[in-house]
RNA sequence: UCCGGAGUGGCGCAAUGGUAGCGCAAUCGGCUGUUAACCGAUGGGUUACAGGUUCAAGUCCUGUCUCCGGAGCCA
């Protein structure tokens, strides 16, 4: 006999009353009734909202299920759809018999039917995604994880899988993290130094801080192509919106200037933010009640309105003259603050900014320089509340220029050799951007701590599960 | 890392230096086609950790750890 075929709630929901049918879930209340039965509210992940399950207590297998069916328990019931008695749900199962496959010790299972915060959801991290609000999370990181790729793969990018491992540890982003299988309690020496040679790669390595430099490689060959993978950082950083480990998509576009970068940055963004109203509409309005009041209505706004574009001069002037008071003062040459960021994009335009052309002295030596000597082809994209999701750049094709580059950051152009070696033979104009996923994912779904958006955070001090 | 705040039953919070309480959850009972159910009762705490001041410390002081908010670094 054929095993039976397993529905999923979300599907039954939205189903027409039909016989045997098998739901398969854990489950989040249970409340009896004296007529006899119970209410069983069964949910599966596969959407918010659960499935009520009438149980009736001269079933054969009450006796087995009466004592272990509570919050949390995993059952499985056979039955029938039919329409609802109740108001709030227009269809429920009609058990004809229930098993209970893992009990959950009421006395002891941390998630009861009350509200939990989420910073104590946090400290359990292997039971949270049985709450509604990290179940939502999920999907929504699922669904955007799936439109990235839809999104590249329809412009004819390739996925790029890029080293997680790297020796370059001169990329002039943040810290890193060490990789080595040196015995760190004795590790051999040379001269008073650790002797990399014994390594397992025969030098120092680190985790990547970005997929960008070998994304370019292939860019020079393959045209347009695009990482999305995990990045690490090794800062000590104890913000809302930073991770030691996170997930980065990162396109690089040969024959691509920055007015381009800047135009698929935004197409990029209204593209995902559609598809998630679309396709995760029930878990939107869920955080829109729960989370963010004004969730949907800013992920719309986004959408239905062009990014500013912003040179960084101009942006100093605004400033400049702006009536606000200022924290920190601002003058051409200096980064600007999250307070001036903010200023602009909440105060001044009320939607998000593009800010482009940067002093080069405040960005790295791979961005173009522009004709005036004095600025790069950088470019930020600055959301309400989130600031910076995109930051990107059209990257210095001249040899010459980028030689001289190097040296002005004081580093040393022989470390660069393959690098280099892209200007020197068959050298483009090329762009790409670094898009933080998990930023994207609060972003879309209100919350506010990233931590709360990636199933295992790792944090400073926080590695677990 | 810097600035600020916090750590008290399973969870969310109270408690002028003087008997540690409340809500939710849990347990038991009542009621009910219920649905954040409702009503009643019961159990549950070396107040983060280590020192110190005091007749007396959840409360004051010192140190440590962790968490939260903001800043920096950035995505």
């Amino acid at each position: 006999m054929a095993k039976q075929k397993r529905d999923r709630v979300k599907d039954l929901l939205a189903d027409q009353p039909r016989e045997g049918i098998l739901v398969q879930g854990w489950v989040r209340t249970r409340r009896d009734s004296k007529g006899g039965f119970s209410f069983i509210e069964v949910n599966d992940g596969s959407c918010l909202k659960n499935i009520q399950i009438i149980a009736d207590h001269s079933l054969d297998s009450f006796k087995d299920w009466n004592k272990p069916l509570t919050t949390g328990s995993c059952v499985s019931v056979h039955g029938n759809l039919v329409v609802s008695e109740g108001k709030g749900q227009s269809v429920e199962v009609r058990a004809a018999s229930v098993k209970v496959h893992g009990t959950a010790d009421p006395e002891h299972y941390p998630l009861q039917k009350k509200f939990h915060s989420l910073e104590f959801l946090r400290e359990i991290s292997h039971l949270r995604p049985r709450t509604n609000t990290i179940g939502a999370v999920m999907r929504v990181r699922n669904r955007l994880s799936y439109s990235i790729h839809r999104f590249f793969n329809d412009r004819g990018f390739l996925h790029l899988h890029t080293p997680i491992i790297t020796t370059s540890d001169c990329e002039g982003a943040g810290e890193m993290f060490q990789v080595t299988t040196l015995n760190l309690a004795d590790p051999p020496k040379n001269d008073g130094k650790i002797d990399y040679n014994q390594d397992f790669f025969g030098k120092k390595t680190s985790l990547t801080v970005s997929g960008q430099l070998e994304a370019e490689i292939y860019a020079m060959a393959l045209s347009l192509v695009y990482t999305f993978g995990p990045t690490f950082r090794a800062e000590n950083s104890n913000t809302s919106r930073h991770l030691a480990e996170f997930w980065m998509v990162e396109p690089e576009m040969a024959f691509c200037d920055l007015d381009d970068n800047m135009e698929l940055a935004e197409e990029f963004i209204k593209f995902l933010f559609k598809d998630v109203l679309e396709h995760c509409a029930g878990d939107l309005e869920f955080f829109n009640q729960r989370i963010d009041k004004h969730l949907i209505e800013t992920l719309n706004q986004v959408v239905s309105h062009d990014f500013e574009r912003l040179p960084y001069s101009e942006a100093i002037h605004l400033l400049e003259k702006s009536s606000e008071t200022f924290e920190y003062s601002v003058e051409w040459g200096c980064n600007l603050q999250a307070e001036h960021e903010r200023y602009l994009v909440e105060k001044v335009f009320k939607k998000p900014v593009i800010l482009f052309n940067y002093p080069e002295t405040i960005k790295p030596f791979y961005m173009k320089l522009n004709e005036d000597g004095e600025t790069v082809r950088a470019m930020d994209v600055l959301l309400p509340r989130l600031g910076e999701i995109i930051g990107g750049s059209q990257r210095e094709d001249d040899y010459d220029t980028l030689t001289q580059r190097i040296r002005q950051k004081g580093l040393d152009p022989e470390e660069y050799g393959w690098y280099l070696d892209l200007r020197r033979y068959g050298s483009a104009p090329h762009s790409g951007f670094g898009l933080g996923f998990e930023r994207l994912v609060q972003f879309t779904t209100g919350i506010e701590n990233i931590r709360d958006v990636i199933p295992f955070p790792r944090t400073p001090k926080q590695a677990g599960f």
